[in-house]
DNA sequence: AGTTAGACACATATGAGGAAAGTGTCCAGA
DNA sequence: TCTGGACACTTTCCTCATATGTGTCTAACT
């Protein structure tokens, strides 16, 4: 019933809102109402307020992103590989995509600058891959290497230390020594 | 003779520049001359121009505060105390010298945001100390340590990981086990 | 010598004002 | 349930005049 023909607005509305964001327009309400073919009020209806819209357009991209991370790291079996993978898929994607990009470095964007609370789940989610996958590992040795993987990550988006295959690599072996392993 | 005048004059313009430029203000060279009590010809004699004098600036800035990270390096024996001190002096240092963190972050401020250099300097300063206090370890691990140790500082002053002593002593640590020691 | 005040043409900021959106909320009607 | 229009209010965007700063030159001063 309802429920299909309200996600498929959503979506819409967020495919709409992320284009517009990515080409670095302004996200106005009108204007995203007008590309959907949807009154304003529509809009107020479904997302409450431009922040709202604003916050969903981040949830949901944010979401992706680090699904994508998660799935390259789950992609490898060896743990180094598996680095690689995952932070060759975070540089790339943050320089394919400016929403993610400006989300991760915190560059001024459409919405806001809200760049701790992707960061914040990066390092979870790294986190949480490590204690999953190597239990084994002391649970400090685990954070430490989560949260400086993600912050190296991010450095090389604000300043790119070559091409992204050699700093994943780079970046790989960090964290394998963090780990000791 | 001359020497001594001219080496007071650069001397004073730039604590004057520098602490208008901390204040925040713009860099003005009428400002300048003022309030150092000379003309602006003067300034204009002695730096060629506006940029050459905000570079002097950049430049005096960042080799005392490099200095600086360098005696924390060697007032510590043992290798991991010596990053600690390093690290934490770093955190401090750009914590309240605004130059300094605009300097290293990048950040907008009165000159330009020259963010490259002063990263770059203190990398191949950090490389440099390595190599000099531990000629045994690989080139490699050295230049890994080097740029990641310089990374982590500037993402911490971007996005602060917790208070300055932890986090040079978590800096300190991912050091040492990328060198393995 | 080096320094200064003043003048110059040119570029860059600063601020005030109105016009033009955009926001969030209402309601009557399809 | 969605629309279109209206509303009061805020925010942004121009435009233009003014002010301030830049870089250079010159004549006078010490």
């Amino acid at each position: 019933m309802a429920r299909r023909a309200r996600d498929d607005l959503r979506t819409e509305v967020l495919d709409v809102a992320e284009r517009l964001a990515v080409a670095g327009d302004r996200l106005s309400m009108p204007e995203i109402a007008r590309r959907v073919g949807v009154s304003r009020q529509t809009l107020y209806s479904e997302f409450g307020d431009r922040d709202g819209l604003a916050a969903a357009l981040v949830l949901r991209a944010t979401d992706e992103f680090l699904d994508r991370i998660i799935s390259a790291l789950d992609g490898e079996a060896d743990l180094h590989a598996a680095w690689v993978a995952a932070a060759g898929a975070a540089l790339t994607e943050a320089s394919v995509n400016p929403l993610v990009k400006a989300l991760l470095t915190g560059a001024p964007s459409a919405f806001g600058d809200r760049s701790g609370p992707i960061v914040a789940a990066a390092t979870e989610r790294a986190a949480g891959y490590l204690r999953r996958s190597r239990p084994d590992l002391p649970d400090d040795d685990v954070d430490l290497a989560a949260d400086t993987v993600t912050r190296l990550v991010v450095s090389h988006l604000v300043l790119p230390g070559g091409p992204a295959e050699l700093v994943a690599e780079k970046i790989a072996t960090v964290v394998l020594r963090i780990l000791r392993v």
